[in-house]
DNA sequence: CTGCTATTTGGCGATTTGGCCAAGAGGATG
DNA sequence: CATCCTCTTGGCCAAATCGCCAAATAGCAG
């Protein structure tokens, strides 16, 4: 038997994790590129077109994606495609939304 | 009937909101926040102890949280009260988990 | 009113982020 | 081989973030 005062919470360490993935979700760019990966998989020159951005920063935006295992790549070609690796994410959306609501009544 | 190959999106505006609370969601402090109000309503005290920073660091956190719609606050007596508005948001940790999971094999 | 407590706000440095440009890496193609 | 093409990386700079301290605010008690 535990200690039954300790709450059950997860250790500190878990919300630094938690938080780099958040983190990697939150900018509208990143956004709007997990938005066109959840309708498939694109290459970067199609997100870069998308996003309107210079490319080499979209590579970045695609990178921060990657490390945070948000989206995998895969070179094809010249091409490097990327898709969503955990679709879950995009579950987020419908609660994001509903707190948008209600922050204005 | 609308143009055919017109995408369905949402517009720009929208995930530029989206990122403004997700924002407000991705940081290990404000996590350990929300994390402890699912348990329920805790005055800026309590959290602050329960984060470990000053309390005007938590303050300036709750404040972000509040204007982004995540949290609402109400003062009693000398105590301000916080609570999530929108407890949809805990369901993002599952999801975060199996990202994190699905990132180290 | 004076003092005490809980919280917010302002301001300051250190660090991080996000954009662009230029240069590099790595395949395809001739 | 040289060249083209797609993408990544490094560097730079402006802007945002995050922590602390100090000062301001607000409610309660005397």
């Amino acid at each position: 038997m535990q200690e039954l005062k300790i709450k059950n919470r997860p250790p500190r360490e878990a919300f630094a994790e938690r938080a780099r993935v958040i983190k990697a979700l939150a900018h509208p760019s990143r956004l709007l590129i997990v938005d066109e990966l959840s309708r498939g998989e694109r290459c970067v020159c199609e997100l870069t077109e998308l996003v309107g951005h210079d490319i080499s920063t979209v590579s970045k935006h695609l990178s921060l994606l990657r490390q945070s295992g948000i989206v995998a790549d895969e070179k094809r070609g010249l091409q490097v495609f990327y898709r969503l690796t955990t679709p879950c994410v995009l579950n987020f959306f419908a609660c994001i939304e509903s707190v948008i609501r209600a922050g204005k009544p």
